[in-house]
DNA sequence: TGCAACTCCTTACGGCATAAAGTAACCTCG
DNA sequence: CGAGGTTACTTTATGCCGTAAGGAGTTGCA
């Protein structure tokens, strides 16, 4: 299930987005001293995410987590989509924000994306936050800010920039989404990307004896060129590169896919500029 | 949350995915005679999903639909997910095959992408079911070999083109998620997407005076060339084409989007050919 | 000193997937 | 033709979930 920004009361929701932290007067209020906070809270619940996944995410387990019942977070959070939320635009923070523009747009997108990347692998969880309803905290439009700021070094347009922006957004959350569902997956069911392929393509020949016959262009696209190791009968022997065993088969494809398609993305952004130009 | 493809018994899910048709002999067995079936099932449960959402997508829902408990369903179907995976392949079935490439790949690739644009609205909560672990059902590898066929045609080594496929794929399912989110969330909420934006970027305006000092670029990005129709103070007179009404705003940037971007790939995807050539 | 405000807890409700066990329908074999 | 085993489907129950409601204890200020 996707989880929606924004469905509380908008001042509340905006002013914890934008809380400062500067503002800590002497407090003064009747009541205990509150013992938790919002970033506690915060912080907690990337904890549980990053540690679990989303789908480990319960009011209960962030509670836990800091010594608390479930229903404690509801004094500082009005409820755990807002909470999500929270946790989005806090996440972003980790982003960098000063790419270099000397050596062109080009590299500095191209460090951008990988940057994107690896911060979404580092927090699966954030790519299931949805995008329709941005939460519009600080730090994504930080983000946004950035990748603009070295795609007007393109001097294309705005209205052809928005548009590359989301076109940049997609791709990177899609190909990273590959790679994160796919180790969420190992983690949840205890079945690696290989042995789980393994043991699914061995049935699928049992059940469907003529698929090669009803899908010969997906095997050529499959077999075709494959430095492959194992596993699928392919040629193990003469793979050239040294093989890297600690990062898995699938991924280094996927990681392979990204840069990949990454670079016809800005070669197509080039073509822009050159028929605009 | 994501749901994930393939935890069961993998000789029956794929069974299930590619059960034929025919092959319906004199049933000959003990036991009351099934008034359900897997065809009906999935097909209530892509009603059901059509209709509420992925989210409203309950074993209870699905059976009230047929007129029976939620439990009377696990006869028929291993578990809610492999019932997801069902529906999943079953959706894909819609999708078209057979693109001409006379005009070029050009053209039956875009024509492809905007049936299958189509075909993500129609259903959105296809875009929901996680990508790492396929289904390996029969339209999965039927809609494949589609693209695989058209893109054949530009002479590209099969590696490459394993990557520009995972790049069509990602910026499709991309940027049909977008639109399909912000429906979603307008049904789920009742509140439309231009209500929940004039709310926010009001609350946004008082809680961060300070916004377009902080944040030029986007201010720039999102205001320049913007032909609009109100709401955010833009002029609304001068709108050259005729306005289309009935679909909203930030749905036709949407599809905007999608069309420029996709002509960017494609034109990275010529790039490459003459690169290569 | 008391009261109002505040934090945090316990309890409870209706939802979810699904395990376990019960009931009734039906075919086959004796 | 009737008993027994198999099957379809139901009821009930378990342990999750988000969160509403109300209560207990702590604190600052009047």
């Amino acid at each position: 299930m996707v989880l929606f920004a924004g469905q509380g009361d908008p001042h509340r929701s905006m002013s914890l987005l934008w809380r400062k932290e500067g503002s800590a007067g002497p407090r003064s209020a009747p009541g205990p001293k509150p013992a938790l906070s919002v970033d506690a809270i915060v912080d907690a619940g990337i904890a549980v995410a990053d540690a679990e996944g989303m789908a480990a995410l319960s009011m209960r387990a962030v509670g836990e987590r800091l010594g608390r019942t479930a229903m404690a977070l509801y004094t500082y959070v009005p409820s755990k989509s807002e909470l999500v939320d929270l946790m989005y635009d806090h996440a972003l923070a980790e982003l960098p924000t000063d790419y270099d523009l000397a050596p062109g747009w080009r590299a500095a997108v191209t460090s951008w994306a990988e940057d994107t990347w690896e911060f979404y692998l580092r927090h699966p969880w954030v790519l299931q936050v949805s995008q329709a309803r941005p939460v519009l905290g600080p730090n994504e439009y930080g983000a946004l800010e950035t990748v603009v700021r070295l795609l007007y070094a393109t001097e294309l347009p705005s209205a052809a920039l928005r548009r590359i922006v989301g076109t940049l957004f997609h791709f990177v959350r899609g190909s990273a989404q590959t790679v994160a569902e796919a180790r969420l997956a190992a983690a949840a069911t205890g079945v690696s990307d290989e042995e789980w392929w393994q043991s699914r393509s061995t049935v699928l020949g049992e059940v469907v004896p003529d698929f090669s016959d009803r899908f010969p262009l997906v095997i050529r696209l499959e077999t075709e060129g494959v430095a492959h190791h194992g596993t699928d009968g392919a040629n193990d022997t003469d793979s050239s590169a040294p093989y890297d065993d600690s990062v898995p088969y699938l991924e280094r494809e996927a990681k392979t896919t990204f840069e990949v398609g990454l670079a016809v993305i800005l070669d197509g952004i080039e073509a822009t500029i050159h028929k605009a130009g």
